[in-house]
DNA sequence: TCCAAAAGCTGATCTTGATCATTTTTTATT
DNA sequence: AATAAAAAATGATCAAGATCAGCTTTTGGA
């Protein structure tokens, strides 16, 4: 964790995150507020459980959110990718913590305390309103996404998952899409709710399928048309 | 649908809702600003897939918020009951309803203005404050509510629902404990994402464990210890 | 009050996907 | 480069819960 301060108003991630829209002198001294930090890969921002103490702007990286069930297995609640914020949720609430903050890959966090956001959400509207935009959108992705685990096989939710991955972190290269973004197949698994071995083997299937291929660890989608048939999208 | 007006602040149901903490005044100015609807039982308060309009506040009875999915089968996402709010979602996010609002039983609500309300959440920092508030409980109910999905089973996630509606809905007689809610064994079993058939199997157990009982439609819980033990609850 | 339709219930069967076991491949570390 | 550890892949087996079918009870109109 390096200590470094940046302004906000030079962050490339402005335009999509929280503070889109404010005045210059504003973000000044919002930049006066926060602390910039290095999470390593597998480092946690914050748990589960613990009060909340204040929000992470992501700049570079990618972080994922989770929460372990009874058996103890994890499930991914959510990722974050740069402009995204994690740890507002609970800020707002007074509600502990009800997931966990870990770094998928090493990345840039802007952080902001908890009073100050407060503050910050009473003076300026344009804050309160993208927060509300913000928790708006991702409040609609989890009740589409409790509706797809509500009514949708395995198949159908990993084919999904490749499309959402590929609005979020995808690259189009032509000839083929390239998903920006490295998870294991334990992590992508928990992301639809099965077991590994399951998703395996569905990847083998869609690899069969010719609708995705793969480089290391890196996926390529190279049939989209066939992965949203596959997807039984109903929009 | 019968039209009249209510003054906000003379609303029961106003300190659990959006509009708590403001002034007299401000209170006055929006009461002006709404109409006081009466929805009959199956009656739709907005569909899936259309531009947002408004926002409504519940007054008295009940509205679920579905989803269809590609085979045709209704997902309750969320019920709401007074002092809840539906339709704010879309409002700050400008994507359409992605679900469909329609009273469970007869319900009493106020509509309010699209317009209006965005020119509220900028004026009123504890408007926004509490949609803030509400959002992120709603948010963290559906992501605890996805990892339910995702790791528990059908007895576990009965056991669950039915420790959520006696948490809204719950009257304390002392011997037992009465859920204020009628729904179907099918509404039930929408949500959380099973068949009915699955349902009653279970539901049958649990009045043969003597967790619950039955009187008509009414459901009373016995023995809530037992209940909490099913439902296998980490935090 | 009657009747049709909807909701509730029970049993039998079948499918999806979980679990377990084992092997192969990749990744990180010394 | 060597090696331990983690991740990926594949096969075999099993169980949870979906589906189908038939029956009973409840509900809401005419």
């Amino acid at each position: 964790m390096i200590q470094k301060k940046d302004n906000c108003k030079t962050c490339s991630s402005l335009c999509d995150g929280i503070f889109n829209g404010l005045q210059e002198e504003s973000l000044d001294r919002i930049s006066e507020h926060k602390v910039s930090n290095l999470f390593k890969k597998g480092q946690t921002l914050f748990m589960q459980g613990n009060p909340p103490f204040g929000m992470y702007c992501i700049k570079s990286g990618i972080v994922k959110v989770t929460q372990v069930g009874p058996d103890g297995k994890e499930f991914i609640v959510r990722l974050a990718k740069p402009g995204d914020t994690v740890g507002h949720r609970s800020l707002f609430s007074e509600q502990s913590y009800k997931a966990t903050a870990t770094a998928v890959q090493d990345t840039k966090v802007c952080f902001y305390d908890k009073k100050y956001i407060q503050k910050l959400v009473k003076e300026e509207p344009s804050v309160s309103y993208n927060l509300i935009s913000a928790l708006g959108k991702d409040l609609g992705a989890a009740e589409t996404r409790l509706t797809s685990f509500s009514q949708k096989n395995v198949r159908e939710r990993l084919a999904e998952l490749l499309l959402v991955l590929k609005e979020a972190y995808g690259e189009d290269q032509g000839e083929r899409i390239k998903l920006n973004i490295k998870l294991t197949r334990e992590e992508m698994a928990s992301m639809i709710g099965t077991a590994s071995e399951t998703l395996i083997r569905f990847f083998t299937e869609f690899k069969n399928e010719e609708i995705i291929e793969q480089e290391g660890k890196v996926i390529f989608i190279t049939n989209q048309e066939k992965l949203i048939d596959f997807a039984n999208i109903v929009y």
